[in-house]
DNA sequence: CATGAATGAGCCTTCATTCAT
DNA sequence: TATGAATGAAGGCTCATTCAT
């Protein structure tokens, strides 16, 4: 049986303008984003968008709503801490991370929440609440658990979970940013890979 | 008698306006930022401000302008890369960079470069080309000399260098977007220590 | 059962506000002309303006263009030059543009051009090269011809062409400009056909 | 008693101001004309205007009743009706006034008059009164009394005026209005020349 | 008298939102 | 559902007018 060809009617089209939104307000942020641009992407009229969001705002809040859930589950999963070598934890954690950074279109999200945090505190609160304390909050746990364990030196384990995952950010932020101007691009896996290799095991030679 | 503190100069009338713009964009972002706004904070009336910059374009190149001021000194330096033991180097640097990025609005001009780098490509370039380049460029050039001096480990010196400053950069976005909203904020000269601490010499433990 | 007369069709929309605007226009002249008065004459909110035309300047360029439009048909016409005696051609014509001028806008996109030419140069040179060039340059060329088979005294023609239209153009602006303040109007075919009288045989009497 | 070398006041400082602002009111209409521009092309402040004169409007009207000023000497002489025959005052006054139209800035001032009539209704109130009544009226009286004496053949003589000055206003309005965009000038007295002997005389050539 | 910085009302233009079809 | 014409509330920018110097 074959999907019917004339179904013109997409259950999706709400995912669908989510879909086209996100791109153009990653693109040119929420005060500049048109939504006859947001529209035409999804390939619908203006009026349109109408039907399934009652506000420009609504539909931003989908937006990063719908940008924080591939996440979210990778840090649902995080959150029931690993209770093997730090190494291994932070190792596979960052690989995944860096694959989901590179696939997605996450860069774009994490440009909105910084740059609307202002205009709209609640997202703000939002991802630092979901995002950042489930995220860096399991990561400093597990620091905390390997300083226990005496695998891991002293020190502020907040900060150093910051410190492990900065790179990933600030290699989004350089794709959005520079890339499009010319600058050449990072692969963040490698990126990522070489980063915690050294954050575990130091930069300057040993004898 | 001193020179009355009210007696406004028109020579300090465009740093004035710059300043409150700086503010102004940093919080709003460009598009959602107004103009009256901007002119209330300087103490101007709206026309005022035209009367300095044709534009609302042109006030912000010369808010970005001047918010890049203060590192391109630092950058310049830099660029003639020291020949001293790398470690020295970036200790020495990362402690001056945090101390930079803690006591001026450098945070809001990145903030406003990211936002807006789609919108106002030039910007992006103007940053890339005039801090990137120096910056992280000297620092991987010193990074190199280090390598080939049998001081550091091989590996990819511009990743390595991104490495290096990106607690710094997200520090940053950090405050500015996650600090006015309750989280608590990190002492970035003590972040940058401890992480280029970490960085050079590893976080495991060892024997 | 007639159509609807307060139906309002998209098609109808441009022509509607031209109409409009060549109100304004003519009466405000183009800097004072607000585009308010000109929604509001066409029944219209003032942004619907701008679903039409891009720009008030545009808007005034299709004014003109219109305003042309009726006048262009009849030089084209005249420029393929009759063979007959001038004074048929010339009395012929002036009847058919008194008529023209009593009858339709004309004036108020003559004041335009008149008024505005300095700020729109290419409106001048359009009116100059499509209206005038063809118009009195037609009336010329038939003098001459008039000359050349002795029918008419020598003389500069391009002058007496200039002569021959002068009081249309005259009586058109007397309506625009002293009517409304209550002068006495012309009835231009009247003033015409007395005035090409006069031109051909001369006011003086004789013997 | 000399004239004090240091004097720096001048006394006609609004007689330059007028002047100043007859140009560019002719230029650019009312509504166009920007202060600072009548006041840059008097040599003044902006500010300075606002000494002499305390509105726009009253500027521009100061502006119209300069430029009647000179006409009116002439158009009260006429209003004594020539007792002469026609042709001979018709002849001098069209020499007298087409010397006028070439000389003085006489162009703009119609312009103005004719562009901003609605706008300012008094102004075309008291130009009707004060310069076509006087003007079109003395000639058309002249008219009348030589139809009396059977010098001059019947019709309406306020039309017979308006025939007679038409090609006058015509070519300042062409000067204004087309030259500067490339078209060929007239010779204001010779057209008049060629048009007052036409009308007089006919165009026609007879045995 | 003269300056020019400053004001603020007003207009063109944009765009989120509505609604008749 | 979907369209797209229409609305109207702002906002950027201009410029006549004021005023401290």
């Amino acid at each position: 049986m074959a999907t019917p060809k004339f179904r013109r009617r997409k259950t999706d089209r709400p995912a669908e303008i989510v879909e086209a939104a996100m791109a153009v307000f990653a693109e040119r942020g929420f005060a500049a984003a048109r939504i006859d641009q947001i529209a035409a992407r999804a390939g619908l009229s203006k009026g349109a968008v109408y039907l399934y969001f009652a506000t420009k705002e609504e539909l931003f809040h989908a937006v990063v709503a719908q940008g924080m859930a591939p996440n979210l589950a990778v840090l649902k999963a995080m959150a029931a801490t690993h209770s093997g070598p730090f190494r291994e934890l932070i190792t596979a954690l960052a690989a995944h991370l860096a694959r989901i950074a590179q696939t997605t279109p996450l860069g774009g999200v994490v440009k909105m929440v910084i740059g609307e945090a202002r205009n709209f505190p609640e997202l703000a609160r939002v991802w630092h609440d979901e995002v950042i304390t489930h995220g860096l909050g399991a990561i400093a746990a597990a620091i905390e658990a390997g300083q226990a364990r005496g695998e891991l030196k002293p020190g502020d384990p907040r900060a150093y979970a910051l410190s492990l995952m900065a790179p990933l950010l600030v290699g989004v932020i350089w794709r959005e940013t520079f890339v499009p101007v010319g600058a050449p691009p990072f692969d963040l896996p490698a990126l990522m890979a070489q980063h915690v290799e050294t954050m575990l095991h130091g930069l300057e030679a040993r004898p």
